[in-house]
DNA sequence: TTGAAAGCGGTACCAG
DNA sequence: CTGGTACCGCTTTCAA
């Protein structure tokens, strides 16, 4: 099952038999190209990959890092990286870092030794984690080794990256729910660690101010970045009152379908009683009802983008990535049922 | 940046540095062992695994095949699978097939290249595709050659399969409704070249005929097997007339969302007016109002197991994978509505 | 215990 | 165009 011995099945010499099978620019005899390709057939043989990379001293491999594969924000965007990768022939490694600093510092670790092309790294930007800078350091040595690196929505790592507008999104959500004639919010968000989560509440926070409003500091929740921080946000915000509140704004979709199933717990109707708005745009969102106003992230063409960048052997620094706001059934406008 | 640098940087020998570097069984004097060590740290030298894997003649790593990505029912099975490679220390390979045999067959041989301890494929096996006898000898050859092949739902390949319950499921779930009072069925459900489908939609007849109930020719409909589906096979519906339809099953739960959708757009409260059943219980079976009733595929386990199955080393044949009705709130009890 | 050297499966340069 | 052969980076005998 070695090139050897199809090359000895097909009675021609190694040499010829490896111009036969992969692509060199070298030509084969069209005959005997012929009888190798029918020996390899026959003879089952595949090319063995690492004797190819060592030999090449180049792979055809790409990695990729995500926090959880479960979640549909970094599925998405693996299926855009998967899609790329096929399509341009590559082989795709994916590792789940698990929102860990120490194993995503680990995982690049490993994976540095698959000599992959490129390392792309979708995470959840801890902020302040003394990983960090052993991370920056294992990707720079990786990176002057040849290799290729693109981090997905953290500006703040020195690479190639693809930073998604978390800020602008959010403040253009906060205005055109103002628009709708909402004027008393509340806020679920993560921990401010977490750098998206922080993006978009202070991107939040922006836009209300430019609208000429402000949500109460005992109406800004701070939970897990989850669908169950959604829930228990919802909980401690009733224990507070709600009587208040018109819409609340979740750091994202998952979290804000947390918190319609808590408000219906709680006897409200979202979209109904009280507005509920995410971010990210994820599939569901137009499953539940009524149908989540969000922040529409393009994930699927972000992680599609991450391999061309990567692939395309420029420097890009920081590309900025549009996000859309999305307005649905779960954030109806209040002027119409609210007369001025 | 290689063994012969870290080696050099050291003051040792290759070999040394060899040994001392990655677990050998000959032992290396501590001091020698430390330089070599720090000499490595210093110089963030990273061995290099095809080298590794080609002298070793083994690899670290394992190969998914699942038919997409975004879809929760695989990145479910995907995430058990991570999490037990990156348990064992290995690193997984991840492939798209896009739900085509084509593409699925051609992936198999990419990977096969990979020489991978095992490939796992978590596929939507299509009956009656002529790539199938190519597939099952591409898996023959790698199974020859040493590799363990895994076969998640489809207990129709000869390799060892983890074959998901979907039929008994499926009737213990027509049972669960008729013994909730449900009498007027009617089904969405995909091709029957799709086997999962098929095997659903049948235990689902199946269960019916045991409670001495069947479903109408025309309430038996064929459409795509994802949301989209359920949307257009609840229109369809709609066109043959809604009224005495008591309960809608479908053969996965993003075409019940899909249909949950469809129906309030044509005026019927899901759970309400009409029920609505899936299968796999996804994470947003949860989020959707009312809360869906469907038959628990234990997806994440799958993936472990299925990895666990592969680095068992031993022959395991078809694993039966347990399936689990739960009710929710989209099939509430009619007896209490409609009293006998 | 350590170092030298023979592979592992291929690629690509070099001479023919 | 073909065959011979020197590597690629690392593991693992085999001697010392």
């Amino acid at each position: 099952m070695t090139l050897h011995d199809v090359a000895r099945e097909a009675g021609v010499s190694y040499a010829t038999a490896s111009r036969a099978l992969n692509g060199s620019d070298r030509v084969v005899r069209a005959e005997y190209a012929d009888r190798v390709k029918a020996a390899a057939q026959k003879l089952g043989y595949a090319p063995h990959l690492s004797a190819q990379a060592i030999a090449r001293g180049s792979t055809s491999t790409v990695a990729l890092v995500v926090s959880d594969v479960e979640d549909p924000y970094f599925s998405s965007i693996a299926a855009g990286v998967t899609e790329a990768a096929e399509a341009t022939g590559l082989i795709v490694t994916m590792a789940v870092a698990d929102r860990s600093p120490d194993l995503e510092l680990q995982i690049v670790r490993t994976l540095r030794g698959q000599r992959p092309r490129a390392v792309l790294i979708a995470g959840s930007r801890i902020a302040g984690t003394d990983t960090r800078a052993a991370l920056i350091e294992e990707l720079m040595a990786y990176q002057a080794a040849g290799g290729r690196v693109v981090v997905i929505s953290q500006d703040d790592l020195p690479f190639d990256t693809l930073a998604i507008d978390n800020r602008g999104g959010a403040r253009s959500l906060a205005i055109a729910l103002a628009e709708r004639g909402y004027h008393r919010f509340a806020m679920l968000h993560a921990a401010d660690a977490i750098r998206t989560s922080h993006d978009r509440r202070t991107g939040f926070t922006d836009g209300l101010r430019e609208a000429g409003l402000t949500v109460d500091a005992d109406r800004s929740i701070e939970v897990a970045f989850t669908r169950e921080g959604g829930i228990e946000g919802v909980r401690e915000l009733a224990r507070r009152g709600l009587d208040d509140v018109e819409v609340i704004f979740a750091a994202n979709d998952m979290m804000a379908i947390g918190a319609m199933t808590a408000l219906r717990d709680a006897g409200r109707i979202p979209g109904t009683d009280i507005g509920v708005a995410g971010f990210d745009d994820i599939g569901s969102a137009l499953d539940v009802s009524p149908a989540l106003s969000t922040v529409r992230v393009p994930l699927r063409e972000v992680g599609l983008q991450a391999l061309q960048m990567a692939l395309s052997g420029q420097e890009h620094g920081a590309v900025a990535v549009a996000t859309q706001v999305v307005l649905r059934d779960s954030t109806p406008d209040r002027r119409e049922i609210t007369p001025a």
